[in-house]
DNA sequence: CTGTTAGCGCTTTCAG
DNA sequence: CTGAAAGCGCTAACAG
């Protein structure tokens, strides 16, 4: 079922068929008619993979993210996706749990692939596959992480949301802190640990203790306790992330000690579960979906118009307080 | 750049290239060392468009899916992308929300793209986009869904999760029940419910109202306080799954009524969160995970075995009691 | 063991 | 306004 059968169907050429399909010159009423006629009774359909060869286009892109199943990444998932698939072109995902090995390799089935451009959410230590990249041409953006001059990026502003936090428990009398980060290479974690530093540098009268590790539930839940055992307790242990806030305020919990009462607890990301949790969490919200949606809009920019203007775009965030934290 | 280039430089005809690539043919060490050399030196990426219209292969299989923003569909996802990785083929997604238009257009764009398997969790009123999936013939398994006798599928025990459900809220003394349930129209919503109803058939001394609706938050958010207002207060909000339960939690606690001393309430799916809500929520777990790894197995075995043999997986659910029903 | 060649289905000159 | 034909990059006969 092609082109080639449509076309004798309809008692035309093969050309008169691929113009109306396209609508790339005008055809007779007469034989348009025919044709669309000939392509319902067949139940033709074009094919992309042939049409992509011809034209150096798949209509398609590809989107390389650590985690899927991660509510923080699905959401930007959809954003793209919903974005991409307004312009009719259908998002590849790639899940890569961070592993540099995996994202080298998930570019390279990009590469292959041919996608006509890559929305990326890498471990920060992507350099090689930055690289292959660049060396293929393939229209990137780059989202929340990396900041590489060579690519277009939108990136929510982790160090202002961190500042805000770090505001607003200073403003409740919060002087003891520990900081639980996420990893060291990642962009965001740099960024919100930055803040977190910065603030505590400009006021004499705070205490802070850094950790850094995982960006995960279960690395907060090990590690908080032994982390605790160590320090006098604080006024507030401020996370990286909801996920890790969750594992600290669970293992605090089943130590018996209470969130906000004993210690205030703090988040980032506001996913979903943060409003729900016991007890809500204070946190600052990021606009997930808003980030796949302008990503998958910059990167349509560099493919359809073939822009080469790089945009770094910056979504800001907001602090949500909830439960968790308290006036001391 | 393409096989021609690399014969080129390796000075060999482009069958040869072809063969040391694929695998498919015996070539002499010192012709194949050449070729190899070549394809690093020039960085080569075989086109898999080409490959493709010459095979009629794509290497990629569609998942369409209601919302990978949910956390539920998230975890399938997930599992499916990471089989089908394993196997080179790379996972094309697309949201429908569960519009029966979006799914139609969904599946319209598998077969333009000529993908060679698609994964299927609709509505359930899908049956236009089936028919279109059969005439296309694209190899396709359905997940949680429909029931349809051409197709291979792969669904939860929503009827024995569910029925396992009324067992213990009855053995713990729950008699009174309001059932807040899915869509009418989708196979494990009518599960769920036909289990509900049928244990209740059973038990003399039960009583019951059935409600239904949407799989959403929002939705039981809005509709479980206007209905408690017409009956009277039950033992149990039995709820279609998890996300009902969580709305029917927050509303419930806005108004003042405890859970579970005032009245436990239950969910189905055991999402990330459920373990976390306050209350922790009792529910039914299922592997949402499995799911998508099972269902991407069977694809496989139909796309890559030309396997006809058609496969009904049923995956077993188990009850998770938590801190959101009390013995009475 | 290696090279030549014919398409896969489509778009797009180039003629008419 | 329409058709014939070339060619996108690749694989697989077929011939040597």
């Amino acid at each position: 079922m092609n082109i080639k059968d449509v076309a004798q169907k309809a008692g035309v050429s093969i050309s008169t068929v691929s113009r109306v399909i396209n609508g790339t010159a005008f055809v007779s009423e007469e034989l348009k008619e025919k044709v669309l006629q000939a392509i319902i009774d067949l139940g033709y359909s074009p094919d992309y993979l042939a049409r992509g060869l011809r034209l150096k286009k798949t209509f398609s892109v590809g989107m390389i993210v650590p985690d899927v199943a991660n509510p923080f990444f699905a959401a930007t998932v959809r954003g793209a996706e919903e974005e991409l698939r307004k312009a009719g072109i259908s998002l590849i995902i790639i899940n890569t749990d961070q592993e540099i090995k995996e994202e080298i390799d998930a570019v390279k089935t990009m590469v292959s692939k041919r996608v006509d451009g890559v929305i990326f959410m890498g471990s920060g230590q992507e350099t090689e596959a930055v690289e292959t990249i660049c060396k293929n041409k393939i229209p990137a953006v780059f989202l929340d992480r990396i900041d590489d001059k060579r690519f277009s990026s939108v990136v929510i502003n982790n160090y202002a949301g961190m500042f805000k936090m770090m505001e607003y428990l200073y403003s409740t009398n919060h002087r003891n802190f520990i900081y639980l980060g996420g990893p060291e290479h990642v962009k965001s974690s740099q960024e919100r640990k930055r803040a977190v530093l910065n603030f505590a540098n400009d006021h004499s009268d705070i205490a802070i203790k850094c950790y850094t590790g995982e960006y995960s539930y279960k690395w907060a839940m090990e590690n908080i306790l032994p982390i605790l055992g160590k320090e006098k307790t604080p006024d507030a242990v401020v996370c990286g992330n909801d996920l890790i806030a969750f594992g600290v305020i669970d293992a605090l919990k089943k130590k018996g000690i209470k969130i906000p009462e004993d210690v205030s607890v703090t988040g980032f990301d506001d996913i979903f579960y943060a409003a729900h949790y016991n007890p809500p969490l204070t946190t600052v919200h990021q606009p997930n979906y808003e980030l796949g949606r302008e990503g998958a809009r910059l990167l349509l920019g560099h493919i359809e118009y073939g822009s080469e203007k790089l945009v770094s775009k910056i979504l800001p965030v907001s602090l949500v307080v909830r439960d968790s934290t308290r006036v001391r």
